[in-house]
DNA sequence: CAGCATCCGAGGCGATACTG
DNA sequence: CAGTATCGCCTCGGATGCTG
């Protein structure tokens, strides 16, 4: 299977039972903050204030579960300074800033295409109405 | 600022309050199941229990409600053949087909590094336990 | 500042039964 | 086959209050 130039051929599909694995890591990027968090960490550390109001809506609760989260996975990396008051920074790792490209290839995508969605999504909610 | 030789400046940052739509959009994808749903209709179309088997794990009734959503956003086409018994087939739009360059992305990363993260998580769940 | 602990309410979601 | 309708559980996650 060729599809823009790319060969997904032999790619291995997330139903197949022995990428239970590829499922389950899928699930923990596609999940509500995650993304978010990541993409607010393309540019740097940042301390964890600093994320609960680029991240809006988070609550504390879910940010500190959802970095707990990325840091297991190693995927963000967390700073304690011990200073007073004390600094936390968190930072994406090497294996994260890989993983970029493709977040940002969504964001890309769906910022170019909002527009064609928010069209449909109007045509198919006129067709409810009747 | 540019990474992997992508120029990411300038972008949308789905912070910004401008940015709610690009925000709502890109919560729509990230849901648990409309990201599998896209991948399991990469190849053509499907009909409705075939995908039921093809995602494991989800219900009639979110599968339903997933397709709806899809549909209603313009990233899937809904066709009926009026035989009996009734037959249903789900299709990518020309919109999703764009879309899965950037997901697939996404899987092939995830698949081309579950085993760094499995090791990331064994080290993070080891430490733990002292 | 950067969390952890507890409580508790809405709603996501599965299970089941029924239709065209 | 491809759904809709209803019920009810139980988890996710928000709100609040307390610590180092």
């Amino acid at each position: 299977m060729v599809l823009n130039n790319i060969d997904f051929t032999g790619l291995p599909d997330p139903s197949e039972s022995n990428c239970q694995t590829t499922r389950e890591i899928l699930d923990l990027i596609a999940d509500k903050w995650s993304l978010y968090i990541i993409i607010m960490l393309r540019n740097g550390p940042r301390r964890f204030n600093q994320l609960r109001r680029d991240v809006e809506g988070i609550s504390q609760r879910m940010l500190t579960l959802t970095l707990r989260g990325l840091e297991r996975n190693g995927l963000v990396t967390r700073t304690m300074y011990p200073t007073i008051p004390p600094r936390v920074e968190y930072e994406l790792t090497k294996l994260s800033a890989t993983l970029l490209t493709p977040v940002m290839g969504l964001v890309v995508w769906v910022d170019s295409n909002k527009d064609k969605i928010g069209v449909a999504r109007q045509l198919y909610d006129d067709r409810e109405m009747e």
